[in-house]
DNA sequence: GTCTATAACTTGATAGAC
DNA sequence: GTCTATCAAGTTATAGAC
């Protein structure tokens, strides 16, 4: 686990209810099917959360700290920009692969909460884009990158670390450290020879 | 337009559905909505179409078609294999510019299709993987292609497609073939001098 | 083909006993 | 803190007048 968190009776239900969202959707999953999943009645489960609504909303707000926070740990470092690349797209897999529910979650189901977290959630979301464009956008400038279009390169390198969700299982024939080395490699060389 | 389709009624219904669906997803869309945007009372579209699971289906059918029809054509041409993957990434570029609604609810609400469409679908899919992947594995095999890992490769590109529909608009900076281009750039060569 | 009315059901959430 | 019972609102879909 990349964060620690508590396993009370509400943490089991927001990781129950990232799984169902994940599988069904924020609207096609019901607070009775959560109920069944996490062993107690639906009405049982609002001593624990307030609503439907805060329970998206923490698991969407818990996952874009973890990137904004890990962003700034990576700025810091005095790595090249090659290395700091790298080093946010290991984070970005290996987050997928061991909290994959809420990044999941927090990919797709986002545009389901109310205001005034939708907006904040958006916010957040463009202030990472924008350090890890400029990361880009340096690496650039320091001849350590190909120049590229930056929006481009962001998305793609983006996108490519999503699909590790719609694919990875553990115990398949990767390890998440060889699937690391082939993503980084296939994004920073290429297809072509 | 890639595939021409009658603009009838019926066909009304299923291009406001597509937008819809993408907007509030399949679950967060009901008929009513959809009534509202088509100009009609709810009750009146079930003169055209005979359920809303049939709507979804028709939308994640002819898009999933759509691709297997256009693989098979480039598939049939002499070109190099670099040459065939070039002309399949425009395509889903094209495609998902043209027909940006139905290719986002066929890559997002398909999950919601019921049995039997839900199986076939995941096999048209599969189908449409594998004959991808085979072009890059010949490309390697050929000395067209480095030797990377033929699924890392194949999802990655088919995860860089997939953003064009949360990021492009009409009038960006951006024209399509401009994009069709940096992408192409960015997946082939990459992004590391 | 379009409408109004409504059947049959599911939804999120609450009240109150224990 | 968990339950049963329930509410008010929303869901898909159909019946039948016009």
């Amino acid at each position: 686990m990349l964060t620690t968190r508590k396993t009370n009776r509400r943490q089991l239900i927001l990781d129950e209810a990232a799984k169902l969202f994940k599988q069904k959707g924020f609207g096609g999953t019901s607070m009775r099917d959560l109920a069944r999943e996490v062993g107690m009645e639906a009405a049982s489960m609002y001593n624990h959360i307030k609503s439907k609504d805060e329970i998206l909303d923490l698991i969407c707000t818990r996952i874009a700290h973890t990137y904004i926070s890990q962003l700034a740990e990576i700025e810091q470092t005095d790595a090249s920009y090659a290395d700091k690349v790298k080093a946010l797209i290991r984070l970005h897999i290996r987050l997928m692969i061991e909290d994959g529910a809420a990044v999941s979650v927090a990919n797709h189901d986002w545009k389901y909460l109310p205001e005034p977290q939708l907006t904040e959630f958006k916010q957040a979301r463009k202030d990472y884009e924008k350090g890890f464009a400029q990361l880009i956008e340096k690496g650039i400038a320091a001849g350590e990158f190909q120049p590229v279009n930056v929006s481009v390169a962001l998305f793609t390198i983006l996108s490519a670390v999503r699909w590790v969700e719609l694919w990875y299982r553990p115990g398949r024939e990767l390890s998440a450290e060889e699937l690391e080395d082939h993503i980084i490699t296939m994004l920073l060389t290429g297809l072509a020879k």
